[in-house]
RNA sequence: GGAGAAAUGGCAGAGUGGUCGAAUGCGGCGGUCUUGAAAACCGUUGUCCGUUUACGCGGACCGGGGGUUCGAAUCCCUCUUUCUCCGCCA
């Protein structure tokens, strides 16, 4: 979320930033700035009260020290209407945190100055494309028919034991999914990201960490019983270990990488773009997760999304870079760059990175700070994260692209992962 | 799952109703001493909010939430977590 210190010091120019994403923020900013006042002046009042409470109580203290009970007695009684009235004035300030807060989690993220405006992905803006496209005969497979025909994904076994959505990965299938997935590891670890193994599962206070909640409530596979949520992404376990922590300035940046399994209920997305592996409710990704320094978070913004394109080129996929629009752009970030390749026998882009810089936005809500040496003085890191890389469109591209009568070719660098160069029909 | 114990500052650890934001030790930072370092000694050392040009002043925080009281780290309720023992188990 936004600070109320930011809303009150920019808030013309935040709302006209936020006219990119097709937000009209003045009603509600306007709300804030007003609750905020309100706040302040009834905080003032109360804390004026207490103050006079204490001195009271002090008093209080040393008259019964002192044996001068009467006297004691008599302040006593002095104290009654003030806690009722600090009592009720504690109230009305905690009523209008909670008004303030409900209001300040509505509005999203301030977009950066490159973002184009736009309403839908039309709009997105390409950056950089790389890779060639392969050459394929007009015969050629979508992956849901590669993964028949070679026996290595099987969705009906999935749709059997759990329901559309959750494939079963066999054989080389399994074992081309472990490869890329130390693959994208390894690559990780080399570029200086410590490797952490996070919980899966997560609380409501993570949840809402990360801004997956309240927003997006209804994307999340939820354990009603224990109130906890399967996660739809490695970046809500992996920033939230960054909840309420004060970093040295020295030690940012901080660069976390994780293999995770994601949950996503991918609630009213049914019908296109759902074939085979293109959109699961559980799948397998890479997430690398960045705090930095708000002076350089662009630098590393730029940073992951080299290292991300490494990893594509070094598959030998065809991709493009997308800098999403102002409508496109998710609700807490400040600039996106999408990672799409092209499936060369569906003939269609997949996202299979999306890499952002949230700015303080999470880190606000987090109460993720750092704190420079020899400064009394905290400041609100940022947080970065991006996909690097999410499996399954990464695997449909490499069957569909890499396919030859004789068998679908493994790309170089995975095969001292995968121990085999071709998936062929009799493994 | 059953029985019991506990949760205090970066760490260790005191504190069972009043000047306790919290003793003491360690660590950190600054200084004295030293050619340099160590040791020793002296000082300092949490976070958030409000207010103030500033010095400062005020409020809140001893796992989370609620309560009793003029006054709570201390008493009561509740939740969470940790430890010990028993049971079950990868």
């Amino acid at each position: 979320m936004l600070s109320i210190k930011r809303i009150q010091k920019e808030a013309g120019e935040i709302i006209e930033r936020l006219k990119v994403r097709n937000f009209d923020g003045s009603e509600i900013i306007g709300q804030v700035i007003d609750q905020d006042k309100k706040r302040r002046g009834i905080l003032q009042d109360t804390e004026k009260k207490k103050a006079e409470l204490n001195r009271l109580s002090t008093d209080i203290g040393n008259l019964f020290r002192e044996k001068k009970n009467d006297e004691a007695k008599q302040t006593k009684e002095k104290t009654g209407k003030l806690k009722e009235e600090i009592k009720k004035l504690d109230k009305e300030v905690g009523e209008i945190e909670n008004k303030l807060n409900d209001l300040l989690i509505q509005i999203p993220n301030i977009p950066h100055s490159s973002v184009p405006a736009g309403n839908s992905e039309g709009d997105n803006e390409e950056i950089r494309t790389g890779g060639e496209f392969p050459e394929l005969p007009g015969d050629a497979l979508p992956h849901w028919e590669l993964a028949v025909k070679y026996d290595i994904i099987d969705f009906e076994l999935g749709n059997k034991i759990t329901g559309a959505g959750f494939p079963v990965y066999k054989g080389k299938g399994a074992k081309l999914q472990r490869a890329l997935i130390n693959f994208f590891l390894d690559e990780g670890t080399k570029a200086g990201y410590l490797e952490v193994q996070p919980p899966v599962v997560v609380n409501e206070d993570s949840g809402y960490g990360t801004g997956q909640l309240p927003d997006k409530d209804g994307q999340m596979y939820y354990i009603q019983t224990d109130n906890l949520y399967l996660i739809p992404t490695a970046e809500v376990p992996v920033t939230n270990m960054y909840r309420n922590v004060i970093l040295d300035a020295e030690e940012l940046p901080v660069k976390n990488i994780a293999y995770t399994l994601c949950f996503r209920r991918e609630a009213g997305s049914y019908g296109k773009d759902v074939r085979g592996l293109n959109r699961l409710h559980q799948f397998d990704k890479v997430e690398i997760v960045q705090i930095q320094h708000p002076g350089k978070s662009y630098e590393t913004l730029e940073e992951m999304t080299v290292h991300i394109e490494g990893l594509v080129q070094k598959l030998g996929l065809p991709y493009r870079i997308m800098r999403l629009c102002g409508g496109d752009l998710s609700f807490t970030s400040a600039l996106t760059y999408d990672f799409e390749v092209f499936s060369a026998a569906q003939k269609k882009w997949l996202e299979v990175s999306s890499v952002s810089n949230f700015e303080s936005f999470q880190s606000n809500r987090l109460k993720l700070r750092y704190k420079e040496k020899g400064e009394k003085k905290t400041n609100i890191a940022h947080t970065l994260n991006g996909s690097a890389l999410a499996l399954p469109r990464i695997l449909a591209a490499l069957l569909e692209n890499n396919q030859t009568p004789g068998g679908i070719m493994i790309p170089e660098i995975l095969r001292p992962y995968t121990g085999f160069d071709i998936i062929t029909r009799n493994p």
